[in-house]
DNA sequence: CTCCATTGCTACGTTTTCAGTAGCGTTAGA
DNA sequence: TCTAACGCTACTGAAAACGTAGCAATGGAG
């Protein structure tokens, strides 16, 4: 190569090209807490945008990536993408070529688990609204 | 006040000031939900960052604005001050001026509803050892 | 075969949110 | 008065999410 210096590229912006961060998972440091505890991986999981509403929208059958995106209205693909990684790392979600995408049975028991808050979050609306907050 | 016109200030990238925008709660339209059922509004709130910690932190009694940070591991003040209010305005957290921030029956009511998720997230952790995911 | 629709997904520029640090106004005690 | 802790705000830079466009692959229909 001819050894001119090679184009400036006047840096502006340009972001180091965004790799992938691997989801949190039990037995490693999360945000905020470096102990590794089952539960502060969990938090930090389903604390991230759209993790728990994916797992709401699959609760009563899987969904293919388009599907899914549409139930989560308009979710934009690359985030929905990166979340879907996540699930699929820890184990919550699979995609099955015929299907779609759909929870493993660990995923199942985590979604019969917070089944209940359908409830509570009734009662809150009906608090907040005589409550005047609403 | 003299009617000198006032400095241009050169309108650089200055975002416009930071307006809080409120909690979401239930009867409103949320993030990828425009119905305002409970539910949707609920897993939009404990969805943000920091949100489902800072109750976790709290279920075992109150904490001051700067032992709740440190609880969390140094969560800058911005963000705390600013998922506080969001937990106060939707009714989960009130202010005492003795012993701090705590939770109130609703949000105790939540933590409850909650608390199995430990559990769930022990048999989560053995599972990834199981499978090599870990 | 070509045409067309659907699927899963990547690229990329813009906007929003979060992080990190400094520091202010107040209250209380020594 | 000095010091310390309190709750919190301001500001800048970094990370995450958004919105849109579009690509490679697959599977019919004609």
């Amino acid at each position: 190569m001819a050894p001119h210096g090679k184009a400036p590229k006047k840096a502006k912006k340009t972001a180091p090209k965004a790799v992938r961060k691997s989801a949190p998972r039990p037995g490693r440091p999360v945000r905020g807490s470096a102990t590794g505890r089952p539960v502060m991986a969990l938090i930090d999981l389903i604390g991230r945008r759209w993790v728990l509403r994916i797992l709401w929208e699959l609760r009563s059958g899987p969904l293919t990536f388009r599907a899914l995106q549409e139930a989560c209205g308009g979710i934009s693909p690359s985030v929905l993408n990166a979340r879907l990684a996540d699930l699929k790392e820890t184990g919550l979600l699979e995609h099955e070529e015929a299907e779609g995408y759909r929870m493993t049975q660990l995923g199942r028991e985590l979604t019969e688990q917070l089944a209940p808050l359908t409830g509570w979050a009734e009662r809150w609306a009906r608090q907040l609204e005589k409550s005047g907050k609403a």
